[in-house]
DNA sequence: AATCATTTACGAAAAAAATCGTAGATAAAA
DNA sequence: TTTTATCTACGATTTTTTTCGTAAATGATT
C-alpha cells in the first residue's frame, strides 16, 4: 500500500468525511479548514496524482468527474500508524499509548472506555 | 519547535541511543539498520542542515566534529505524536489507542501495564 | 450559433529533501 | 618532510512534492 504524501492525506479525510466530491467539493472543504488558500488546480493536480497513484477511483461519465476515496479510513490509519510507531517509538505501542494519555486532552469517559477495551482483548486471549 | 524530515528522525533516533556521536558513527549505524546503503557525505550533509536547524549541537574543538542531539526524545515524540493524531486520527487519542491495542503486537504484560497506567492518571484527578 | 463559465489535461516552475562528487584542511604514518 | 587517510565545506544534481498558468473541451446561457 502506497503511503500517501501529507496533502494527499488532507484530501483523503475530506473524502472519507463526506463520501463522493467533485473536485471543487474537496479544493472548497481544503480552504475552510486551513490558514492559507489553495488554488483549484492544485487541488486538481494533487487528485490527479492520486487517481494515478491508485489512492482514489474516479467517475468520469459526465464531465465533471466524482472521486473516491479507494482504502477505507481504518485501514490507512492502522497502516500510517504502523509505520509511525515504528520511526517513531520503535515499535513500541506501550510507549506510544503512555505518551498519548499523558496528554491532558484525553477524557475520563475515555480512559475508562479504553480499560474496557483492554478488558475484551484480555479475554480474547 | 521543528519537524524533523524522516532521515533527519533516523538521525536523532541514532544520537539519542548511543549519546554523542561522529558524522562516521552515525553513518555507519545508519548502513546497519536498512536497505540501501547512504554515502559519508550524504549522512554529513544532513547533519550539517540539522545543525543549521538547531536540531543538534555540535563540538568542534577537534578535527572530528561531536555531535549531540538537543531536543530530548520524549519531547519530540510527544510532539511528533501530537501531529500525527491530529492529521491521521483527528486529535482523537481514544482512536488511536484502540488501533494500536487492537494490533496482535502488543503482549499481555504491556496491555495490564496500560491499565494499571489509566488508574494512576484516573487517581491524579 | 456565439458567448460565457466551468472543467479537465498538460506541463512548467518552485520548494523541499536526499544524494553525492570534489576540493581543501588537518592530522597521522612513513 | 612527503605521503596517505580522514575529515569538513561547498555546491551541483536528482528526486519528490506542491504549486499554478494556459489551453482545450464541455456544457450552459443568451
Amino acid at each position: 500500500m502506497i503511503k500517501p504524501t501529507d496533502s494527499e492525506l488532507e484530501i483523503l479525510q475530506i473524502l472519507w468525511q463526506k463520501g463522493n466530491c467533485t473536485v471543487r467539493e474537496v479544493n472548497e472543504a481544503l480552504n475552510q479548514s486551513r490558514v492559507g488558500e489553495v488554488g483549484y488546480t492544485t487541488t486538481l493536480k494533487i487528485m490527479q496524482i492520486m487517481y494515478e497513484k491508485g489512492l482514489i477511483s474516479r467517475d468520469d461519465s459526465s464531465k465533471t468527474h466524482i472521486f473516491t476515496a479507494i482504502a477505507k479510513e481504518e485501514d490507512t490509519q492502522k497502516q500510517l500508524l504502523d509505520r509511525f510507531m515504528d520511526s517513531v517509538f520503535k515499535g513500541s505501542a506501550m510507549k506510544m499509548v503512555v505518551q498519548a494519555l499523558g496528554n491532558q486532552k484525553t477524557t475520563p469517559e475515555e480512559l475508562s472506555a479504553i480499560k474496557k477495551l483492554i478488558d475484551e482483548i484480555e479475554k480474547n486471549k
